[in-house]
DNA sequence: CATGAATGAGCATTCATTCAT
DNA sequence: GATGAATGAATGCTCATTCAT
């Protein structure tokens, strides 16, 4: 119980970084604002994490897409890639919306700051070796031609990630919404050729 | 050579300016470390600009890939779409490279700070408006099938942003160089069909 | 008890700023200034108070001469008219020269701060409404002449805070102090004709 | 001619500096704003004045009461008392209109620039010994009653100043305008008796 | 005479962090 | 566990002043 109360005090300063996180940035999600998101006050954070990297080391490394990708590798096992990819690029986009703050923190920060950025990799590197092991699998199955699938996946996922980005980080409105016409459309755009046979 | 030397004098806290928000990010890009970077103290720099945002906004504004793809253009006007394309996509790799900072202080600031978003908006959009007429122009003589034009410019320019953005900003080292054989990959993955005929 | 602390914390910090303040000016009485007298760090300061414009803003909403006026208005209401201003100017000098810091800031700050000029038109128009009431009463019962009791009134309180300005913080050595002599004459002056009858 | 025409430049930046002071306070009339104000840049006024100091010293210095209440005084020599002094109270406040910035300066700064402050006192000494020697002789020929001709002269400048002060420098819009009626009822006042006979 | 560039001290404010209670 | 008070370093920015040109 006791531990169970403690974890749920992390819990919440950890969402309340990534929320206020998402919001202002890295600098911007000071200590202070998040206790008083929190209703608490700063000494309270500080008895539960050691600074405030910690706090958010933590809170990145459990927002993570691999165990969400895990889940749905196995369900796409059977579908045709085309439908397959579909889902993924929706869980993506979906995962990207809901927590938000993981990535533009991670893109803002990552350039200056070794452990953010070590964390990033570690997380990019998990999900790419599992997108290119379903690549690599239907291309063995015939499915799709000898692409080169390390390619493909930084394609794939990177094209989501930049759509996501622009139009509902960045706001730019001129930009098509990123819906499932738009996921359809991208994949379609990357499975078929774009020049005239 | 009076106006020159002032110029001069600008250009230089807009290139420090440029070079340590590279580094360390907006935030970290303080005055004072641009002051000392050019050898000179604080007032000195607000001598030459109103403030801070002025002095990025002016350094940012300078460093477009507007004018480069505009060069481009002519020059790939003639060639086959695959050369054409590995013109442009080798042009923003090498402006990326170079004018590094440009990106990363934009993708960082953007998502809170309205001004900088607008600009990035901006000149996202030119980018995307010229590369969009070369495409449709393609399409139109027929050597490109009537795909997305919209969508195949945020997958075209998006895909070589992250390849940058992961490898060279990021540091991630599992990925491969993003070099002519990666760009020259890239684009026919991008104009063939990933699906086996 | 632990409110009273933080209470008396925040006391300190405005009498502090309200010294200084008095001997330097608004713009000389520095927060550094303020917490140096209080033994703290600028940080200190700025757990308590927002920023410095509210610090002074509740310093000196603390310090207004209504509540002791209304006080003396009741003592009074009996005495003859002489007695009766004699009290008030007395009390009004007493209280500039404790309190003294309060006139001087607002009538340095006022011309260009909107606000603190507000406030300080707030205080004296609830002063001049009281001791207007005094002189219509005394009008009414017969004591006084038919006057101008709002031009009476800023000639009343107008004269006194000009003889303390000028003597007690301009230091002008020439005059006269500011004493229960002066304030006799004074009144004199005021209740009397200056013409030979 | 080279002369004066160095003379005008003093002048100029010596009337932006009053202008400028007049709306922001003392602290507020840096070096560089009236630079601006003249078309100028900082070092040009530092070519004419040591200091910030000295140009306003010699501002203040300028544009004081004395000369104009001396020509006053012969005018009113003849006239009945009430006539005189409205003549030399609607000098005042037309004075205190035009060089606005003299007294609020004085009063804003003073109190913590004994500089300022002797200026003040010299100033004022003049004025009051100058009014004091009307008063006196008005008494002598019989005119005026044999007040206190020391503390009338105070109360005398004082009343104009702060009505004045209050109406037209803190902008307090519920007190009368300081015009010609305010002035002959002021007069009024000080010269009848406020109590009933 | 005037300029433009620079200086260095200072200011209001912020923030991560500490710690006695 | 949590609080409230405090710290000290840093930040963007201002300003009077200097000086070579």
């Amino acid at each position: 119980m006791t531990q169970s109360c403690g974890s749920d005090r992390r819990s919440m300063f950890k969402a309340a970084a990534m929320e206020i996180a998402c919001q202002r940035g890295y600098d911007g999600a000071t200590i202070k604002r998040i206790a008083e998101r929190c209703g608490v006050t700063v000494g309270s954070i500080y008895h539960h994490f050691e600074n405030k990297e910690e706090l958010f080391r933590e809170a990145l490394r459990e927002r993570t897409f691999a165990p969400v990708l895990e889940k749905l590798m196995q369900e796409i096992a059977e579908q045709p890639v085309e439908e397959g990819l579909f889902q993924v690029a929706k869980g993506f986009v979906d995962f990207l919306r809901e927590r938000r703050s993981l990535f533009s923190i991670l893109v803002s920060e990552a350039p200056h700051n070794p452990e953010c950025s070590g964390l990033f990799t570690e997380i990019a590197r998990r999900n790419a070796g599992m997108m290119r092991g379903y690549f690599d699998g239907k291309i063995a199955a015939g499915q799709l031609a000898p692409i080169d699938s390390g390619i493909a996946v930084q394609m794939f996922f990177g094209h989501f990630f930049n759509a996501y980005l622009h139009k509902e980080r960045l706001m730019m409105e001129h930009l098509p919404p990123v819906d499932d016409e738009f996921v359809r459309k991208s994949i379609r755009l990357l499975l078929h050729s774009w020049k005239q046979p």
